[in-house]
DNA sequence: CGGCAAATTGACACATCTCAAAGCCTGTGG
DNA sequence: CCACAGGCTTTGAGATGTGTCAATTTGCCG
């Protein structure tokens, strides 16, 4: 139940016995999100977080007159709000992209584990990093990107994050989003996102039919987004 | 010496004697850094992290073609790079907006207060959380905001950000950056910010001259914003 | 007073948005 | 197995916010 978790933070650092343990004596009990549902509601002070067991979760974000921002998209074994634990209220709120499955664990069960383990404590600051990195690499794109480039940029993120956690096989991934989803990510309109998605085509860069995403060239995609995926810790490293 | 650093953290919870003690144990050189200059480096592997004594400073990426985007800003007490503690490998270079005064603290020291103090660790995971927080902000206006908005939000989060630690009196606050500076931080043209700028003017929001910023009308500033400053998480919580 | 950086202005280009219609799937019920 | 409905994608045409470039003005500092 609680394996996703495990390999998510495996990615980064390998786990001791004592933090295998202390992660499975975590209460999870699974339960499905209808995709457009809200699983973490904006403003509210959760007294537990929310662990991605399965599908996609975006962080909503509603500005005045009605626009729609997605600041960040989670995929399985990720807590859409591991910074929930620190920061107490929440400034967005998290709803399904697809259909989910959630484990909402107690804040008390998770502080019991971190003052246990002040490397799982380290573990779990560290992916609130790492999504302060993808935030700042969707930053730049948005403010120095063509519409195009950032919508490149966005294929190679999701890419890599969904590979490593066997999402992808070879150049295909499964991609649930609707065109006017992905542009609430982009900071674009829907019709742009439709027009630059027939530019990447035309390119022979990719194909995005039936909810699953082929990367036809790899090289040329990352080129054009200027992607480097460092940003994403994808590797282990001494923490 | 530590001081700013003591009283940035202490704006969110109360620091207890043994960790003001902890803190007072590090050691703090202060050198400055010119204005313009990088005092972290981009993709570095920094063995220490970068405390901001006085100054403002800015996360720099550049983005193929030379576009410039800055993606946080730092002001004195913040440190510009808590992140590398958990991260290692740092994404952005960081230079300094204005004249600065800095000191960099080894990790290793670092790492000792944090493993004495689990409290500690906990806020210095919070200061991460808080550079999130505002980073998400940046995204929403960047993506569903127009240019006299961003730039309104923007004055609105500055304001308080200072004011919270004393450099702001009254209505007005210094403000150093130049309008193409600016510009880099919201991912729109130096040309453009001028004339929102006038905008605001005009309206009586607000003036900039001589490097201050005076607000005229707050609550209409933050209307226009559609400002909640919340996610600054400038208030006291158990944590 | 001269020189330089920053702010301002003007004219024009263009990327992206908006709105509205049309086409295309996919699942459902008859 | 067909017909239909609803959601999504695609297309077109026109509007507009913001960018670019280059010139001018302002303000500061030595």
């Amino acid at each position: 139940m609680i394996e996703p978790l495990i390999r998510q933070l495996s990615i980064r650092d390998d786990l001791t016995e004592d933090d295998l343990a202390l992660l499975r004596s975590l209460p999870v009990q699974s339960r499905p999100i209808g995709r457009g549902r809200e699983m973490v509601a904006a403003h509210s002070w959760p007294g537990e977080s929310c662990l991605l067991l399965e599908g996609v979760a975006g962080r909503e974000m509603i500005r005045a007159g009605g626009g729609r921002q997605i600041s960040a998209l989670h995929f399985a074994g990720e807590f859409v709000d591991v910074h929930s634990i620190v920061l107490k209220q929440i400034d967005h709120s998290v709803v399904a992209m697809t259909d989910c499955r959630v484990a909402f664990i107690p804040h008390k069960e998770l502080s019991r584990i971190l003052t246990a383990s002040p490397h799982l404590t380290r573990l779990f600051w560290l992916n609130t990093a790492i999504d302060g990195a993808i935030e700042r690499a969707w930053i730049a794109c948005m403010g120095r990107s063509s519409a195009l480039e950032h919508l490149a940029h966005n294929f190679c993120e999701t890419f890599l994050r969904l590979r490593v956690i066997g999402l992808a096989e070879g150049q295909r991934f499964g991609f649930k989003l609707t065109q006017a989803e992905l542009a609430d990510c982009l900071g674009l309109s829907a019709v742009h996102i439709n027009r630059s998605l027939q530019e990447l085509r035309s390119r022979n860069l990719l194909d995005w039919d039936s909810q699953e995403i082929v990367i036809h060239n790899w090289d040329a995609l990352v080129k054009l987004a200027d992607f480097n995926g460092t940003y994403l810790n994808l590797i282990k490293l001494a923490r």
